[in-house]
RNA sequence: CGGGGCGUGGCGCAGCUUGGUAGCGCACCUGCUUUGGGAGCAGGGGGUCGCUGGUUCAAAUCCAGUCGCCCCGACCA
């Protein structure tokens, strides 16, 4: 019974005026979700329906790769986080019981999930696994932000694969892949899988799922060659730098009075900032000095850093700069440094280099790397757009928000918690494991950030809340209002969740509101269409109307959902 | 955690500079009229001015503290 006058939809016309968010305004105004506090969000009966009906495309996907559906608490024993060292987390809640003991808010499963396939599982006959659950997780995010899109507490299907080793793995992992794809084929989202981070504590391999739109908190390089990785991890050939100055038999020293920055070297020298060498001084692991160069029109990315390092560095203090490595902050450079240097390979065979001369108020002119300095080579920074990916197309730079990530953990878990099984040669062996997630919540406000127009939400039909939006015009008693009663009915009979605008409200006010929550599809039951015997359909996007003969409307009405998108 | 901003009926805001017991629009309730693009008229209900303390005869307004929320950055298993 979805009559909209007996039910909760409590629609604005005004934002919140704290909301940024194109999402968080629209699902706020349109009755979907209510804040209670930073990072945490009610979901009201028509929010609920959308979150449900991108869980259940979920749901099926992952069943279709005999994924096997449980569900596991969120209040969990302080100890189990312990053992795998997740439990110094600052983003994990902790709390005390009344008795004093500890506990945690579970910000993901890996633990539990763990703690019980070691129970459960015991040979390679029990393998492989792929179980699944939605629970709520529990983060304590530093700073929760765009309404639905980075919250506290959020449902997540998380699904954890078990396997006998790193082939099974591979194979667990791949048939997630298909899942996701499939899953977001059906969503109706413009998406992409990009390669992502494996970070510090993982090494086979990672992917995200991005859905671009503007709220996104993360960059996206693509290319049209079909090339798609985070920023974070995205590599690709540099464009080359106009205007080079000319190379020179040998390094000429260059007075730059106050020239501490890549804009006042180039400006002063009258060179493009491509022609500089960018000197970070950084620490490795707080201790080693390193000196990282790029080219001055790039950026450093700290995590390609981290990787090629193997470990993380943070930029050196003015007081370090000057200490550890011997030069006055703005003015080091590679010749004659006194600590190791770090080149990324954008700088290989370049000529006519600027670099700074470790002396206060001079440069270096006509800089070769390899030839006045050596460095070893790692590809440390940033993709910029225009740049040429490894598929050989041109570089975008979208922002995104990752909808889902997955990820090979090997062993991470099942050796601190002890997960092994018997192999057929009577070996125990460490089960080797994957998890992969998904977030219904991000799902459908990437849906409204993608879709949105200046009415309001426009749901691709698979995750609307409503299949229909039936208005009627007429009031209690007149035809419109029995043909729209029937027409009613008639929908729901065939399967179309229909939402039944019946409200003694004015017509201008029923189509603001059905444009606002965005169901794909609208049906108008008014006298003005009644006396050519019609009733008209509009479809959200576009808005496009068209007339359906009365006689024919619910099954006109079945075509045309049948053809949206 | 660093920087910035904001807390006044459900939503959006004014009032604060210069203290005198709270107002506007929307929403809501009642009645009548209206009914294909956010209706009209009339009547009405609803606010510890985030909280605590201080100054004062008197505090939404001044002072101190505190809590909450938003934005940028850092962070993000």
């Amino acid at each position: 019974m979805t009559r909209l006058s007996q039910y909760l939809l409590p629609t604005e016309k005004e934002a919140p005026a704290d909301a940024e968010a194109l999402s968080h305004k629209l699902m706020v105004r349109a009755g979907l979700v209510r804040q209670l506090g930073a990072g945490m969000w009610t979901y009201l009966p028509a929010g609920l329906r959308a979150h449900r009906k991108a869980e259940q495309i979920v749901r099926e996907e992952m069943d279709a790769i005999g994924g096997l559906e449980m569900l596991m608490p969120v209040l969990q024993p302080a100890e189990l986080w312990r053992r795998s060292g997740r439990y110094a987390i600052d983003e994990l809640f902790k709390l005390e019981d009344r008795k004093g003991a500890e506990h945690v808010l579970a910000m993901s499963h890996e633990e539990t999930l763990t703690f019980h396939v070691a129970r459960e599982v015991r040979s390679y006959r029990d393998l492989p696994l792929i179980l699944y659950h939605f629970q709520v997780k529990e983060r304590d995010e530093p700073r929760p932000r765009a309404g639905v899109l980075r919250t506290r507490e959020f449902v997540m299907k998380d699904s954890y694969s078990f396997d006998r080793d790193e082939e099974g793995l591979a194979a667990s992992y791949e048939k997630h892949v298909g899942a996701y794809d499939r899953i977001f084929e059906r969503s109706g989202l413009e998406w992409y899988r990009v390669e992502a981070d494996v970070g510090m504590m993982g090494g086979f391999g990672a992917h995200e799922y991005m859905a671009p739109c503007a709220a996104g908190e993360n960059d996206v390089a693509l290319s049209d060659a079909g090339y798609a990785a985070n920023i974070e991890v995205a590599s690709a050939m540099p464009q080359a730098v106009p205007d080079m100055p000319e190379a020179l038999g040998a390094p000429a020293a260059v007075h730059t009075p106050g020239a501490k920055t890549i804009d006042q070297v180039s400006g002063q020298l009258g060179v493009p900032a491509g022609a500089l060498i960018k000197a970070l001084p950084m620490l490795v692991g707080e201790h080693e000095p390193l000196l990282v160069l790029v080219r001055g029109d790039h950026h450093l990315n700290e995590i390609k850093l981290a990787n090629a390092l193997g470990k993380p560095a943070r930029a050196a203090t003015h007081e370090e700069v000057e200490g550890t490595f011997g030069a006055p902050p703005g003015f080091i450079g590679p010749v004659g440094a006194r600590v190791e240097v770090l080149a990324d390979e954008a700088l290989k065979g370049l000529k006519g280099m600027v670099a700074g001369a470790n002396e206060p108020d001079h440069h270096w002119r006509g800089v070769e790397p390899g030839r006045d300095f050596n460095a070893r080579y790692a590809d440390v920074r940033n993709v910029e757009a225009g740049d040429t990916c490894p598929s050989g197309g041109r570089i975008r730079i979208e922002p995104a928000i990752e909808v889902a990530n997955i990820f090979k953990l090997g062993t991470r878990y099942s050796e601190p918690l002890g997960a092994t099984y018997l192999d057929e040669d009577g070996s125990e062996r460490l089960i080797v494991m994957g998890s992969y997630g998904i977030g219904p919540a991000r799902i459908i406000a990437a849906a409204v950030e993608q879709f949105a127009d200046e009415q309001g939400i426009s749901w691709p039909r698979s995750l609307s809340p409503f299949d229909v939006e039936l208005v009627t015009l007429g009031k209690e008693g007149e035809e419109a209002r029995t043909v729209a009663d029937r027409l009613y009915e008639k929908l729901r009979a065939e399967g179309l969740d229909v939402l039944y605008d019946d409200r003694t409200a004015s017509a201008g006010e029923k189509f603001a509101d059905a444009e606002l929550l965005g169901c794909p599809l609208r049906l108008t039951v008014g006298k003005r269409g009644l006396e050519s015997g019609e009733v008209e359909a509009q479809v959200r996007r576009g808005q496009h109307k068209r007339a359906l003969p009365i006689g024919d409307a619910t099954q006109d009405t079945l075509g045309l959902w049948r053809e949206l998108p």
